[in-house]
DNA sequence: GTCTATATGGAGATAGAC
DNA sequence: GTCTATCTCCATATAGAC
């Protein structure tokens, strides 16, 4: 981080590792502003809500790139298998294969769940209606499709908790690689 | 909790559920000493380690619940099949049928992590471990069996992460009833 | 927009009377 | 074994100079 003049939009991303790392609580402002290069007084020009309004602009950003890279793309395809596929791979990268955690999986089981509550439902909510629409277009049923959809982001999700837990990044490749073959089969 | 006299032994479950519900940082010794109706005096008497050996006693009691519920059933049976549908049944009813969260999961994802290594990664190498043995009884060779039991805890794990999400603990019955299909399949 | 200095509160933890 | 009083520290947040 440059010392001399930074944009919000650039703080934004190394507030999200930070909290991945550390978590909403263990995110102190000391850690924030050594790892961003900036004092409190530029962090509260920036983000005059504090902490919180940090978070929530961190929980936006990951909304929006979830929306561009992932839900969009599923929604809007005519090739929705492929896009299903596609899906999988990014969803790969962006957990650099098992080594980052999902921030909003881990507020959810955090007291800061409370904080952030319609933020956290929307991820989960948009990310299976995503999935299931492109199953419904490859063919399935409603229902069947949305019991797709749903273990498919649970898989993900479990992946990275156990994979964490176990310090064993492969075992959340193993689970994307399982989740991608039900997905299509 | 009584006033009177207190036993170590039980003020570790309501330490559980205090954690449980607010996380290792939010759970503060005001907290705590609320909930369990004792007073500091008392709390660094039965812990003088402070939090950090609350929550080392309350995952240890977790560990002795599971192993003597949960994994010792599932390695000394004689009928494996029944013992993975006792599984499945005791952890619907331990997580409150996803109303409950699970703490090592939440840990897992905290950066308390660094401080219970050793008790997380157990917690899920052993339960993994448990349901493979089973698994193997019932007739799986080696390779199927530490995938298939791989499977049902990420999907137990992603499952009460997205019915902490969602708020809505169907999610995790219906992920706990497809679990037990794919194990007794 | 950035910094330093400071206010204020609550955290974890301890001491010692009962 | 329990309590209350107290200590120290670091958290978030603010004020105001540059």
């Amino acid at each position: 981080m440059a010392k001399t003049v930074a944009e919000r939009s650039d703080v934004i991303p190394v507030l999200a590792e930070i909290f991945r790392e550390c978590g909403f609580e263990g995110a102190s402002l000391s850690i924030i502003g050594e790892k961003t290069g900036l004092g409190k007084g530029s962090l509260y020009h920036f983000f005059p809500g504090g902490k919180e309004e940090m978070a929530a602009a961190v929980l936006n950003e990951i909304d929006t790139w979830f929306e561009d890279h992932i839900y969009r793309p599923l929604r809007e395809v005519e090739n929705p298998r492929a896009a299903i596929s596609e899906m999988c791979h990014a969803v790969t990268d962006y957990f650099h294969s098992g080594r980052r955690i999902c921030l909003v999986g881990a507020f959810a089981l955090d007291n800061v769940r409370d904080r952030f509550t319609d933020q956290i439902r929307d991820y989960f909510a948009d990310w299976n209606s995503a999935l299931a629409a492109a199953l419904q277009t490859a063919g399935h049923n409603e229902t069947e499709a949305s019991a797709l959809a749903e273990e498919a982001v649970i898989s993900i999700q479990g992946g990275l908790v156990l994979a964490r837990a176990l310090g064993d990044p492969s075992l959340f490749k193993r689970a994307m690689k399982k989740a991608e073959e039900r997905l299509l089969a």
